[in-house]
This record gives structure tokens, sequence and C-alpha cells, in this order.
DNA sequence: AATTCCTCCAACCGCGGAGAC
DNA sequence: TGTCTCCGCGGTTGGAGGAAT
């Protein structure tokens, strides 16, 4: 069976944008607010599906999009809030004032991964390396290409992408925020301000996450043998969000992790007790 | 100058979670 | 409690435009 797809009614547009469209979204959301997607397109007069005008809105029109290049500060965070989270993208995005999950996942899969394999490549034998990389820039597209379209030798070219964490986090509980917030959007900060841009009563923004200590593939790799998924699988780790106190927090978590791991004999034990140390009341 | 190859990114698709009923 | 509907997320695709041949 499975279910029918969302764009499946006959007429409706798919495919770019036109100005005329985005100038309908922008005005309908301007003076009615974000919301609403599944009646939005026919109140708006657009002839596209909710989904699509949610992710043009907010892929592209809301206005505190910041375009451009990623920056080297925004980069290494992203780096390292991936190997905390994994492709949680919207996470990540979160933590990026006016970067959406879709940018950074783009950013991620064009320019990260190659950078992340880079590194990985470096520990291998140098001419093997030069010729692997002109290799991979000959062949790693069209590959992909082929990939996705034959969809079947999914031991073949796959295995050139570096698995940064293994394997997939679940899905956290702890955002429990009103359905109307969107997401990712939700958790901007601004960075000027000493109080996050979203106060609330309730205050939202110190979030309790439940945050996979999986991290990077040298401990993916082993997890099983250590039974780390066990009763110690999940670490409640704090993460903040206020911005200006989360991320020196993340780092900081992030160079014990990697001590941890420049033990010589590291153990379970070891990555038992830095996880402990992360457990917040 | 023409053709092929490659990169980038906007947009689509399907799925799962969560609220509404 | 079960089902339906909507929303949001992450993976994937396709095409425009630039680079290389």
């Amino acid at each position: 069976m499975g279910r029918a797809p969302c764009c499946s009614k006959v007429g409706l547009h798919k495919g770019p944008w036109t100005t005329k469209e985005d100038a309908l979204l922008t005005k309908y959301i301007h003076a009615h607010g974000e919301g609403q997607w599944k009646s939005l397109p026919k109140k708006a007069g657009l002839l596209r599906c909710g989904k699509s005008c949610r992710l043009r809105w907010m892929n592209y029109l809301r206005p505190d999009i910041k375009r451009g290049n990623i920056s080297p500060d925004e980069d290494d965070l992203i780096i390292r809030m991936h190997s905390l989270l994994g492709n949680r993208w919207s996470l990540i995005a979160g933590r990026l004032p006016g970067r959406t999950d879709n940018e950074i996942k783009n950013y991620w899969n064009t320019h990260l991964c190659k950078k992340i394999q880079g590194i990985t490549d470096n520990e291998e034998d140098p001419e093997q390396k030069l010729a692997s990389a002109k290799k991979k820039k000959k062949n790693t597209k069209k590959n992909n290409k082929n990939k996705n379209k034959q969809n079947t030798s999914k031991n073949g070219s796959e295995e050139e992408k570096i698995q940064v964490y293994l394997p997939k986090p679940i899905r956290v509980k702890a955002l429990s925020l009103p359905r109307s917030d969107s997401g990712a959007s939700s958790f901007t900060f601004d960075s000027n301000s000493s109080s996050s841009s979203q106060e609330k009563e309730e205050s939202p923004e110190t979030i309790t996450e439940q945050v996979m200590v999986n991290m990077v593939g040298e401990v993916g790799e082993n997890y099983d043998d250590f039974g780390f998924w066990g009763d110690h699988e999940l670490v409640n780790a704090r993460l903040d969000m206020e911005c200006q106190s989360y991320i020196p927090s993340l780092e900081k978590l992030y160079e014990e992790y990697l001590q941890v791991l420049d033990m010589d004999d590291y153990s379970h034990n070891n990555l038992d007790s830095f996880a402990e140390s992360l457990l917040m009341d």
C-alpha cells in the first residue's frame, strides 16, 4: 500500500519556485504568520503543497536566513556537533543562527565529508593517497550518480563514504516544545544578547537532551564488544541551549572525550567514568 | 568552440513522532 | 486505546552553471 504522495493532486506545481510564488507566500506569512501549512497554499493562492511551502519558507524566504559562505568557526562547530549528534541537521542548525538544516546538510555532504575524508586519508600511504585522490575526483560524482540511479550495489561505491559516526542515534525526546514551534528555527540564539532571544516562562532555552555518546568512529566500531549500548548507551549530557555557555561546554566535553580515547589502555571503564562524569541531575 | 564532467544546492520524497479526535 | 492528520526531519534527486578536456 504505502502512503499517498502529498503532492499527488493534479495541478499542484512542483519544481523551482517563481518570484511570484515567493511573493505570495511571503505576503501571506507576513500577514498571518507561519503554521497551518496544510491549508496555507489554498489561502495564499498558491498551487503548491503545504510541505513545499514550508520548505521554501524555512530554507529560503525566512528573513533571518544568513546567506553566504560558512565561516571557519561555523565550519568547526558543525564538525564538532556532528561528531556528537550525528546527522541531526536540525539540531546542528539550531546552534548556527541564520543557517538552515538543509544548508548545513548540503554543506556537510559537499565540503566537510571530503574534509573529514582527507584527514582520514592522511593516515594512509602518501602515494596511494595521491592516486586515490585523483581517482576519486574523477569518479566520485559519476559513481554517486550511478549509485543513485542503480541503487542496488549497496556494498559497492558506498564503502568509500566515511562513516563519521555509528550508529544512528535514536530520536531524542527532550524537545517537548509546542508544535507551533518551528523546529530548528526555535533554537536560534542571539549572540549579542546575554539572555536568550526566546525567553519564556518555562525557560525553554535550557533544554536537556539525551545525547548518545557513541561519538566517533573509534568507539563506534567497538561498541558492541563493550556492550556499550547496554547500561551505558545513553549519557544525559545537558546541552545548554544558551549558546554562550553551550559552545564552551561542548568543546570541553569533546576534549575530555578525546583524552579518554588517547589513553593507551582506554577501555570500557574509561568511557564509563567519562560518561558518568557527564551525568547531571 | 564544443563537449563532457563535476559541483553545488534547491526541492522532492518518504517516514516517524505527536497531537487531535 | 486506536486511528487520522499534520508537521518536521533526514536522505536523495535533478538541473543549472562552472571547470576541465
